[in-house]
DNA sequence: CGCGCGATTGAGTAATTTCAAATCTAGTGG
DNA sequence: CCACTAGATTTGAAATTACTCAATCGCGCG
């Protein structure tokens, strides 16, 4: 199961299986089950986490107007956490919570500054993960102000076609930046 | 001029002269007019640029429906690039222009890496930076799938209050995700 | 002085939201 | 296996927000 991070860092760049094992060795194993609270608003967030297993929702809710917005997915092979409250050690001001029971591999961010520091590999691994987190997001900016409902659905179905049939329709919408009314008014045509 | 990407970088980690100087080395000098395009739809992008004088704005048109779409402005101590592009090497989708006359240091992908790899501090450097810009547009997107005109503009105005009288109202419409005469219609009141 | 660009204003229109009600579905206990 | 319930989805109608198009205004610059 830990060959998916393995698999994963080595998108970037090649491991020997000491530098992996090393890797490893600084993350702790987490299990939780459907509806659990990964991170809680107003909490420290004190793990960023690398999901082997199931599927979260990472969300903000505005306290004003009680709705809900849902800024990340994760499932197999993707990072969670409040990367924010996470950086700067700060409480959160988002809600992680599981929408399937999950399987999680926990670290620090001492430990991760420390294994930056002593593997040069794995300071460049978060770089260019960071990197493309930029670039995903960019793109994912773009289309919700250029583009209407329709097409940032189609969009979606196009980038994420496995994620249709795992996340209820409530929660893409959410994600999509439109009332569930709309979304489902979108596929009756 | 240069104090300025010292003390840029130096917001991360401290550097001694020789550090700095080695880094400064692979960048380039380039001026610009206003007006004068820095990046261009459908050409290479062979540059990162940090921005030492002057105010750019980067844009993607969408050939449909003729808009733009502003996603990033660049003042004095930001960088501005295609990120995309400039990483993977591939044709820029977006146009990168000045709004002002501009002066900028450039360094390419090349010397980038081989300054993370040379000096542990840059690559951490970069590490850093990305995910500063991945909190930023992470607000960004909440704000402009979660707030009204009004908000986002609000909002705005607190953020970048110096830029309001250096960039055109037409722009920071476009910026915002709303027609001008919708921006024109809020401070009516 | 007059040109041209940016900003403003008005009126009608289109997209999306809101609220309310009806329908559907999967899982639970009997 | 069935009835029941909570959650998810759909549908309808009215209300709202922001857009488009068109006209006008204001101002700096040659």
């Amino acid at each position: 199961m830990s060959q998916l991070l393995r698999h994963h860092i080595e998108m970037v760049t090649p491991l020997t299986d000491e530098e992996f094992n090393y890797i490893l060795s600084h993350f702790k194993a987490r299990k939780l089950k459907k509806h659990a609270y990964l991170i809680h608003e107003d909490e420290y967030v004190n793990y960023a986490y690398f999901v082997v297993k199931g599927c979260l929702k990472a969300f903000s809710s505005d306290s004003k107007s009680g709705k809900e917005f849902i800024y990340q997915f994760a499932i197999e092979g993707w990072w969670i956490t409040d990367q924010e409250a996470f950086f700067r050690g700060s409480k959160s001001t988002i809600n992680i919570d599981c929408i399937e029971n999950c399987e999680l591999l926990a670290i620090t961010l001492s430990d991760q500054e420390k294994l930056g520091k002593d593997l040069w590999k794995y300071e460049h691994f978060m770089q260019v993960k960071a990197n493309w987190g930029c670039i995903a997001l960019r793109k994912r900016l773009q289309m919700m102000i250029m583009g209407s409902a329709k097409e940032r659905y189609e969009q979606f179905i196009l980038q994420y076609p496995h994620l249709l049939d795992r996340i209820p329709k409530t929660f893409i919408a959410s994600y999509l930046g439109m009332s569930r009314e709309t979304l489902s008014r979108l596929y009756s045509f």
